[in-house]
RNA sequence: CGGGGCGUAGCGCAGCCUGGUAGCGCAUCUGGUUUGGGACCAGAGGGUCGGGGGUUCGAAUCCCUCCGCCCCGACCA
């Protein structure tokens, strides 16, 4: 009988523990499995758009902040501009027409009005924001102008994934004008290095930044750089982009103005952005098959508080919590104190687990006695008894070796999924397993890219600013290399 | 958009082949006992079987059609 019940038992548990699909026996569904179960997201019933739950929302708050914090910093001021575009305004800069027209939603009606000219959500704001720079930019003095805009964009994706590719996603476009190209070039750099820092000190995230090729460059773009992360499947993610536009829109938009030399000229502009895509980088360049590891520069919640209820707890083991809440809510932590009495504090363990929290503080009599609380680590699991003095700043210096350590493993991670080949022969082997970052030679040719992208699955990810000038060969044609590209399958 | 798969309670599924009016586990709700790694007992609620149309005395089940989701390709933050 007892036998029985103990087998009963356990059957139950593991039925429990398993309803995040491991990441080994299918890292998508797991990744599905994530969204859905740590509450970040939800479908909703228009295809392809999903509803963002407060706790992923709260992500992209904090990545919000982190990013504005560097934009104004950096001398940048937010604006908003219209979600509809006018139908001919869309059709001035040729290459931007037919990069992103196959993509837009339409709209023709109004109320029940037919439109004389139809209407397209954004899929971008290049073109709003340039028609409105034509006004606004006159003379030299008025330049830079460095702009801006949080905003919801629509693409009408054929395949969406929650946070990867959505039709309508949340994102920041930046859009500056400069008086000369050197400046808009510096400009270009400026905000891909901003990002960088951004994603690899609060993302604890990794990425290589570099130049776009010229078939994978952003629409209208005289030149795109990006950043470029490494997912816990192997496969690339596009992070952030930053395009140098030349005069491109400028000439498109006749973005002119009187330069010091009292000639008319066209100014030189500037895009840039990230989009809640992050949220997904995120989740895929950390968590694992308990779930997800948020860093705790972005995490909701840096410490969830567990008290164990035993006997009268709630007069001896909560107000005790409630203080240690307090006092590192006094050094700015976010903090969850789970005083849910309907949940077993194993269960709630598994729960903030799974939800990412990066630190655990458990608290119960025991503990009182002793004059100490028990953290336990997301990241390592590692279970550290902590004295009760001191504890706050144990605590801010253990998120910060989480933060740390995130970051590390995730370069460690990396660097075991990169590898340089001489030779055809070994990118197609690589790429055929887990595949990950395959650095090689190229000429520089479309040609022998688009092979490779048909033969491999992979794509040019970028032309790092870190690779050497190599004396080699292009991996696929043999010809003298002009650099070194780095290569994978990407999302 | 092409190829494949799947839509039955919040989640995971059975029932479909061979039509007869819907079931299981978890979750939820109530009461009680519990609470240091996903507690237990007892009771209860919850389903237009993705939508529409057709065949039939009768459709979750057969046929047509539309929609959605997942996987693999082509396109993208």
């Amino acid at each position: 009988m007892a036998e029985q019940a103990a087998g009963k038992g356990k059957d139950k548990k593991d039925a429990m523990v398993t309803e995040i699909t491991p990441q080994s026996e299918d890292f998508s569904r797991w990744y599905l499995d994530v969204v859905r179960r740590a509450e970040l997201a939800d479908y909703t019933p228009v295809k392809g758009c999903m509803a963002i739950r407060p706790y992923g929302y709260a992500i992209w708050e904090l990545i919000q902040q982190g990013l504005d914090r560097r934009f104004k910093e950096t001398g940048h001021v937010n604006a908003y501009f219209p979600l509809f575009i006018p139908e001919s305004l869309l059709m001035r800069e040729a290459a931007h027409v037919e990069g992103f027209a196959p993509q837009v939603a339409w709209v023709t009606r109004g109320g029940d009005e037919e439109l004389e000219e139809r209407l397209v959500v954004r899929p971008t704001s290049e073109v709003i924001i340039g028609t409105m720079y034509a006004k606004w930019i006159k003379s030299w003095r008025d330049l830079p102008v460095v702009i801006t805009q949080w905003a919801n964009v629509v693409r009408w994706e054929k395949v969406t994934r929650p946070f990867l590719r959505t039709t309508e996603f949340l994102w920041q476009e930046g859009h500056t004008a400069h008086e000369t190209e050197a400046e808009a070039q510096d400009e270009t750099m400026r905000i891909l290095a901003l990002y960088k820092e951004f994603v690899e000190t609060e993302l604890a995230m990794p990425v290589i930044d570099g130049q776009k090729s010229e078939s994978e460059k952003f629409a209208g773009a005289s030149r795109t750089y990006s950043i470029e992360a490494l997912m816990g499947d192997g496969r690339a993610l596009q992070a952030g982009t930053s395009h140098n536009l030349g005069q491109n829109f400028a000439k498109a938009f006749e973005i002119q103005f009187q330069g010091r030399d009292k000639t008319v000229q066209h100014a030189w502009t500037t895009s840039w952005g990230m989009s809640t895509r992050l949220i997904g980088a995120v989740i895929m360049t950390h968590g694992d098959d308990s779930g997800l590891i948020l860093p705790p520069r972005v995490a909701p919640y840096q410490v969830v508080i567990v008290p164990i209820a035993r006997g009268n707890w709630q007069e001896t083991v909560l107000p005790r919590a409630r203080e240690i809440r307090a006092d590192l809510v006094r050094q700015g932590l976010r903090v969850m104190l789970d005083d849910r009495d309907a949940y077993t504090p194993g269960w709630k363990f598994a729960e903030w687990e799974m939800r990412g929290v990066p630190l655990r503080l458990e608290i119960g009599p025991k503990d009182i006695e002793k004059s100490q609380v028990l953290l336990a680590r997301r990241d390592t699991r590692e279970k550290l008894p902590t004295a009760m003095d001191g504890l706050t700043a144990n605590v801010v210096s253990l998120l910060d070796a989480i933060q740390k350590n995130l970051y590390a493993r995730a370069v460690a991670f990396r660097q075991e999924h990169t590898h340089h080949v001489a030779t055809y022969g070994e990118f197609t082997s690589l790429m055929e397993g887990r595949p990950g970052f395959v650095i090689a030679g190229w000429c520089g040719s479309a040609d022998c890219e688009a092979q490779i992208k048909t033969e491999t699955q992979a794509t040019l990810r970028n032309i790092p600013f870190s690779a050497e000038r190599v004396s080699g060969t292009c991996v696929k044609c043999g010809q003298p290399a002009a650099g070194e590209a780095w290569f994978a399958k990407a999302y």
